[in-house]
RNA sequence: GGGUGGUUAGCUCAGUUGGGAGAGCAUCGCCCUUACAAGGCGAGGGUCACUGGUUCGAGCCCAGUACCACCCA
């Protein structure tokens, strides 16, 4: 083996080999268990969220197919309708080229291609993450398969009534020339204006004033609405207004959603370009009057002044025209929400459009029930009140996009403008009898989320009654982030309860965002993306800063990000591999929490699997080709034998309850632990002693051979699930020294989960352990204070020891004078003068190292007097706690009764301490 | 405006029936000890955001305040 672990020798090799043996795919028992992989877009690339999300379901997928479960990990990947599109757009744009020059046929073909080009990004860089899912599965939502189950979801939905056409305000996207869902808006706070305009009434009495932060819309506005309990206004309702600009009259009229107290009380009313304005419309029967175009210009329902205007152009020409004819009363400035297309960036507007609707409520209902009555449970709980609000909120949902690339509505119109929806033209004409008539099929496509919405149960084989959809429905967990609870996983419930009638899945298990180390999202444009793949294979700080700031639309952001990140990584990114990253993911996965990813910690797990890959080497080297045992005689197993043993179930246990809660990091803390802090630092340094000591019998070496392996073997199988690669690698060299045949059995994910067994649990072992170790501990503190080298040999004296500590000393001696490196450990009788010494206490025997030569007695001093302080301070806590009578009184029993005890132990040390002091002093 | 989560060591974070404040990294000291210097051994470091309450006892429970983050209107 190597001296030092190198990830990049064998993780590919390994992956490689697992694939090709159909590791992955499901053959396991009667239980199944199943995750549906949060479909990527095809467009995109894996980030450090995706990175994260696949180690949690990849740990949980190996973890149950080692269990023997009937495991299925089903990749594949969403069309991503808009951002498909926009990415294929954009190359031709490069070209000079629209898609309208394309047409429609030929765009798709064209985006087809470069799907087919591009598209293998995502599944080469999860095979690199070491994801153990079902590629002979892969599914994407246009294939056929899946086109088929959303041509059916739809026709079904028709057919109830539950999806309908209808023209509303939509949120219109004036760049991409679509409809968007609400969903696909974002808004933020902006800086914008208020302008108040005078609106002069038609009587010429007066006029009225109305605030707007889109003074263009004045154009279409068909009111002016106040307040009707509005003393100011009372006499006015039922009056009009004379529009400005326009030769229209409006009328005043009452509605309480007006807000008395915000600027004048008076807001006017455009019905066709705000939701708002839209709701009061319909209650009063307003007109409406489309004044836009779908690129935003000012449309020929205008007056002809304005028409052709872009909207801001238009904006600025009212503004002006109202100041021209001293209608313009004050402009403020004003912030705002301003939406804003997720995708596009641009403003959106309220556009009235004829657009395609799913009626939610009837499905929300039992999607709301399936969480209340915990047939679905979200992890952590606290998710579901999310879930609650919006669904029992929730609103239709506009489903048709006016994009190409997708799945195209299946409905189909004759020339009187009648619509028929099926499964295909020729069963529309088939069932309504339209013979050879003239049919146009809708040219919108699908949401991109209403194939994904099928997701669970499509990838199986829905509308087919497949063995899969019978073996995996409901799935067993969901792993994704809270950012598309109601985009997705709302919806897949909705839509699984309507068509499959069970749950999509049982739980869902809600990761937190990953973020860049100092807590802000990780994005292109604050240039602060960590590529998952750089962290594994590394990237020199060169490359680094140029897949920063390449594609920046601002220059000088550019600058500053490269200035930023060679700041940050002076020598770029070292290599950490698969393992190290998988188990920082997991060691950070606590409750859902949002995650400041800081490269420090996978520097931590790289060093931790160095760790693991030299106590490899260390048991290997005094294992391989000697006696462990498997071809039988006799064993002897020792104390650390059987300590190890008994900690090592222990931690499977506590592994086992940590990932049962879906407590990933304390299921590695767990493993850390133990790997490092127990079988590291403590079982390979007692198994020296033996390994090397001529005092020893072979049954004792054996016995101890034996453990080493045994433990290493099962502890990869432990780790196997957070980290493949390593556990694999050593798997392979180590399961042959335990008796296990590997080219019968073949590769470690295909092994059994180690199962915890209490009677390998030795209580005996472990106290004996612990005193060894505290007994150690105590001479390596003094040599630590004392500068005392650590190789330099000592001589110990031990008094006012217990039986036990002699019968303990007598069996255990060379452990501790390898461990501690001592030289002699002989015992002072009771009463005995003792040496000048350091001091360390065990329980109530004392160890005395003498400092003739050695220790400086000012130092000695010191450590003794820091120690004395801190026993005092403890001394008085509790002496404090079990004089208050009410604490006596009122607490349980067996409270106070350790309280007692400890107080005891505290001063008995403290006296020994005190004696020590005392004696130096005396000098 | 409504809601959710957060505030613990210099940094990133654990702390699950309320009963001795923890880890990793960073810092300091000693050591290239025959698995590992990506290491070993030892040490220092915290008014657990603030105020009040419940309790014999609060990082943990309750009320309020401040600040941060996110979601919704």
């Amino acid at each position: 083996m190597e001296k030092a672990y190198d990830p990049k020798s064998i993780e590919q090799n390994l992956y490689k080999t697992w694939e090709e043996n159909d590791y992955f795919s499901p053959k396991g028992g009667d239980n199944s268990y199943c995750i549906m992989i949060p479909p990527p877009n095809v467009t995109g690339s894996l980030h450090m969220g995706h990175a994260f999300q696949h180690t949690i379901m990849d740990a949980l997928t190996r973890y149950h197919r080692m269990k023997g479960d009937n495991t299925l990990w089903q990749p594949g990947s969403d069309h991503a309708g808009i951002a498909t599109q926009m990415v294929v757009e954009r190359l031709l744009d490069k070209e000079g080229k629209s898609r309208h020059d394309l047409g429609r046929d030929a765009f798709i073909d064209k985006v087809w291609e470069w799907k087919e080009h591009s598209g293998g990004t995502i599944t080469r860089q999860m095979r690199r993450l070491g994801d153990s899912c079902d590629w002979s599965r892969e599914a994407f939502t246009m294939d056929d398969d899946l086109s088929n189950a959303v041509l059916e979801v739809f026709v079904r939905l028709y057919e109830e009534g539950l999806i309908y056409r209808g023209q509303r305000l939509v949120n219109w996207d004036p760049k991409l020339l679509t409809a968007v869902s609400d969903l696909e808006v974002e808004s933020h706070e902006e800086n914008g204006h208020l302008w108040h305009l005078k609106y002069p009434l038609s009587d010429g009495s007066g006029h009225l004033v109305v605030a707007t932060t889109r003074p263009e819309t004045m154009l279409g506005d068909t009111a002016v609405a106040v307040h009707p309990d509005d003393e100011r206004y009372q006499h006015l309702i039922g009056k009009t207004i004379k529009l400005p600009l326009t030769d229209r009259e409006i009328p005043i009229i009452a509605d309480d959603y007006v807000e008395k107290d915000f600027g004048s009380g008076c807001v006017k009313i455009t019905p066709a370009h705000d939701f708002n304005d839209y709701e009061m419309g319909q209650r009063h029967n307003l007109e409406m009057i489309n004044i836009l175009t779908p690129t935003a210009h000012i449309s020929d329902a205008a007056p002809e002044a304005y028409r052709g205007l872009d909207r801001y152009e238009a904006r600025k020409k009212i503004v002006e025209d109202f100041e021209q004819l001293g209608l313009l009363e004050k402009i403020e400035p004003h912030k705002l929400k301003v939406p804003r297309g997720d995708r596009s960036g641009v403003v959106i507007e309220p556009y009235l459009t004829d657009q395609w609707y799913v009626k939610i409520a009837p499905l929300a209902e039992p999607a709301l029930k399936a969480v209340k009555d915990g047939d679905i449970k979200f992890v952590p709980e606290n998710w579901s009140n999310t879930y609650y609000h919006w669904m029992e909120n929730i609103q239709d949902w506009c489903i048709s996009r006016q994009l190409w690339w997708g799945h195209q509505i299946p409905a189909w119109y004759d020339n009187e403008g009648n619509v028929y929806v099926g499964r295909s033209e020729e069963e529309v004409r088939q069932k309504h009898n339209l013979g050879d008539a003239e049919l146009r099929r809708d040219e919108d496509v699908l949401d991109t989320w209403f194939s994904s919405a099928l997701w669970p149960f499509a990838t199986l084989g829905w509308p087919e009654e497949t063995p899969e959809l019978e073996t995996f429905l409901p799935t067993s967990v969901l792993v994704t982030g809270f950012d598309i609870i109601f985009f997705w996983v709302a919806r897949m419930i909705m839509m699984g309860l309507k068509f499959t009638g069970k749950v999509p899945f049982k739980e869902i298990y809600i990761t937190g965002l990953i973020r860049d180390e100092h807590g802000q999202k990780m994005s292109k444009s604050k240039g602060n993306v960590l590529d998952p793949i750089d962290i594994i294979d590394g990237i020199d700080i060169d490359s680094l800063v140029d897949k920063r700031t390449t594609g920046m639309m601002n220059p000088k952001d550019a600058e500053k990000i490269a200035k930023r990140t060679r700041k940050e990584f002076p020598e770029g990114i070292a290599p950490y591999g698969t393992d190290a990253m998988r188990f920082t993911f997991c060691a950070m996965a606590s409750t859902s929490r949002d995650i400041n990813f800081d490269l420090n910690r996978v520097e931590g797990y790289r060093n931790f699997c160095n760790k693991i890959w030299n106590a490899a080497r260390y048991v290997l080297m005094n294992a391989e080709d000697q006696d462990t045992g498997i071809k039988g005689g006799d064993m002897t197993l020792s104390v650390a034998d059987r300590w190890i043993t008994s900690e090592l179930q222990k931690t499977i246990t506590e592994f086992e309850k940590a990932v049962a809660n879906y407590r990933f990091d304390l299921a590695s803390n767990a493993l850390y632990e133990f790997t490092w802090n127990t079988y590291c630092d403590w079982y390979l340094e007692l198994s020296k002693p033996i390994l090397y000591g001529d005092e020893y019998s072979d049954a004792e070496k054996r016995g101890t051979r034996h453990t080493l392996v045994s433990v290493l073997e099962t502890l990869m199988r432990l780790l196997h699930p957070f980290m493949p690669f390593i556990t694999e690698e050593i798997w392979q060299r180590v399961a042959p020294l335990t008796g296990i045949d590997t080219t019968e059995h073949s590769s470690i994910m295909l092994q059994a989960f180690p199962v915890s067994e209490t009677d390998l649990i030795d209580d005996k072992a472990e106290q004996d352990i612990e005193w060894l170790k505290t007994i150690i501990v105590g001479v390596r503190n003094i040599r630590g204070e004392m500068n005392i080298a650590p190789g330099k040999p000592l001589n110990v004296l031990f008094r006012n020891g217990s039986e036990q500590d002699k019968s303990r000393l007598a069996s255990y001696r060379t452990f501790l004078s390898k461990l501690a490196k001592l030289e002699s450990i002989e015992w002072l009788e009771a009463g005995q003068e003792a040496p000048m010494s350091a001091t360390a206490l065990a329980g109530k025997m004392e160890i005395l190292i003498p400092m003739a030569g050695l220790i400086d007695v000012e130092q000695e001093m010191a450590r003794l007097g820091k120690e004395k302080e801190k026993l005092e301070k403890e001394q008085q806590r509790i002496s404090g706690k079990l004089s208050n009578k009410n604490f006596t009184d009122k607490a349980p029993e067996a409270v106070v009764n350790k309280e007692k005890e400890k107080l005891e132990e505290v001063e008995s040390t403290l006296n020994k301490v005190a004696e020590q002091i005392k004696q130096l002093e005396s000098l």
